[in-house]
DNA sequence: TGACAACATGTCAGAGGCGACATAGGCTCA
DNA sequence: TGAGCCTATGTCGCCTCTGACATGTTGTCA
């Protein structure tokens, strides 16, 4: 991959792990990260619809508004098990997730 | 849920969280496991298709044999990044995995 | 301008997932 | 029967993700 989308992801935390990828993402990572991308827009969309703060989202799933905040701008130390849970938490059905996934735009 | 059903969960390791789910599972989590349940199923298909081993799989994603079988045994200690990184590794694509969690048969 | 609310970012100790290893169970073929 | 391969299950030390907290930044309204 190019210089300077390796630092814009590093600056986000993301190690980019192995020898072959040092110059190229593998299709797999590539996959991944868009998969994590997808499921932090679509939650913040979900979240500000129900016109939900931070701070109400993080009280609904028993986290805390950092974490909520970290989740939307797609943090390396943010689990796609997390994600997917706060979607599922503010009404996401599995087809919109599914979509979401799918990148058609739910 | 029924005495029956929250036994074979928790023989999996899965413990049933909040008081309100001691009877009934929440639809979140109800859908959250429904989900990995999915992943696994998926995942053992898409493995033996390709006629691998659970040992073939675990060295193309850097694993061992006992998480391979402890993924698709839908083990509580497997989380949904693995499952979905592995999937992905086995060529699954974006479209697929969005069918597998929508439960349309990918 | 200042005050307040919402969001962003950094850090930490504790919880939980990780690969690795050992070993048990099951199936097939001779 | 037993040898060989595959899968299941349990355990462990390491490392990552977690909620919590502190603090910084931005936007809005008077």
């Amino acid at each position: 991959m190019r210089e300077e989308k390796k630092e814009r992801l590093e600056a986000k935390g993301w190690r980019v792990a192995s020898a072959a990828d040092f110059l190229e993402l593998s299709t797999v990572e590539q996959a991944y990260i868009e998969i994590r991308l997808a499921l932090a827009t679509a939650l913040r969309r979900q979240r500000t619809r129900k016109r939900f703060t931070q701070e109400d989202l993080a009280r609904l799933v028993a986290s805390s508004q950092s974490r909520i905040a970290k989740m939307e701008a797609g943090d390396a130390t943010v689990s796609l098990d997390l994600l997917i849970r706060t979607l599922l938490a503010l009404g996401t059905s599995r087809q919109s997730l599914g979509s979401i996934i799918s990148r058609k735009v739910a």
